[in-house]
DNA sequence: GGATGGATGTGAGCAGTGTACACATTCATG
DNA sequence: CATGAATGTGTACACTGCTCACATCCATCC
């Protein structure tokens, strides 16, 4: 996808290639794609720059470490689902059945990326001081606290709404946790009717009700 | 604490300690132990055959890797969560209230041992094929599992029991995830609060219920 | 249009890692 | 007390993240 300029030609993508052509974001997506197409998610810096075709240190003029590079993966990774969360919310006309959607395009998304989604909730996510990636979490947060505000008809910051987006938030994030280790698949046997099931369960009793 | 036992002594301990003195539970101690005491959770195995002073390959005929050496520790990790659980159970006449109690220890185990709770649920849990860890995740869940299938005067097998207890371990499971992320810190003022808004929310409305 | 300086990529090298292999020591048991 | 198995040690190897000095390329200005 990202050629090697040999010597003078491919200037079809965005500004900002100088020798390469981008390296920052070929690293970038060998690394997403890295993580999508392999068992072992651990890969090492040298592994991606050679796959991308240059020396390992040419790494170092795009990103300060290698956690770096994770941060920015992460970080991609919540704009995607922060993307697919908001098509499953305009796709419904009705606020609840939206808000309720978009808790199936987390897990779901948690599904189609065990890999990354690991990524974005792992140890370094706390401790990592990357600002990119902590705003783009944030973003997906309040992006779900509106949403819920909307159905609930009360204000962002009101004080149930706040409580019921973090419990919501936990419930989804849970559920997604335990299906890709696997600890739900072996007491179920469909985990499509199983997500249809802890949704409905939710929403007869629990916080959608606008009561 | 785990002295080594210079020429023959310190047969204090359980049995099965050659020449160190069950080596294998020092090295568990002392990688929890890193694991407590430390920002980065991040060890080497040579790092820790230096803590209990012992050469690196000493390690490898206690655990084929340190992949190994990892799971075990999760292992301990899941069974001390499971006891502190069954305390929080028994400690408690009323089951529903026990059951909310059980869910609470979950919670505050993962604050207590934020980068053992990662370790438990991290990639290699869902991947690697240790035995001994996924039989001891499998005891936390059935625990729950039957803790419930109380309080609902239900058998364990019943689909209702099921859903509530996958339910009941998401939110938990997720909540503890996404404080020990500090992704809810930034949003509440006090975590305990939260932690007892969110449980008394799902008391009120939720599967506890019995309906 | 050619010089210049900053952005970008390269190569060698370092300390540290996980682990395999051959060997040494110690223990339980005959 | 000899023997074999269990346990620990030393050496070595391929690999890692990362640093430093150097090479290359591009945009820009005279």
């Amino acid at each position: 996808m990202w050629t090697v300029s040999t010597s003078k030609s491919s200037k079809t993508e965005t500004p900002g290639h100088y020798h390469h052509g981008n390296l920052r974001r070929a690293l970038l997506e060998a690394g997403l794609e890295r993580l999508e197409s392999t068992q072992n998610p651990e890969f090492s810096l040298r592994e991606l720059t050679r796959i991308v075709g240059v020396s390992v240190n040419a790494a170092y003029r795009h990103f300060a470490s290698k956690e770096a590079l994770l941060a920015a993966m992460a970080a991609e990774g919540f704009h995607r689902l922060v993307v697919e969360q908001a098509h499953a919310v305009q796709a419904h006309p009705d606020k609840g059945e939206g808000f309720a959607e978009a808790g199936r395009a987390y897990v779901n998304f948690a599904r189609r990326h065990p890999a990354l989604f690991r990524l974005m909730f792992s140890r370094f996510a706390a401790t990592s001081p990357d600002r990119e990636m902590h705003a783009s979490a944030q973003l997906a947060y309040s992006g779900m606290l509106h949403s819920l505000a909307a159905v609930l008809d009360k204000p962002a910051d009101d004080p149930e709404v706040k409580v019921g987006a973090i419990q919501a938030w936990s419930l989804v994030h849970g559920l997604s946790q335990l299906i890709i280790d696997g600890q739900v698949d072996s007491h179920t046997d469909n985990v499509d009717t199983l997500i249809d099931e802890v949704f409905k369960a939710k929403l007869e009793t629990g916080f959608l009700q606008k009561q």
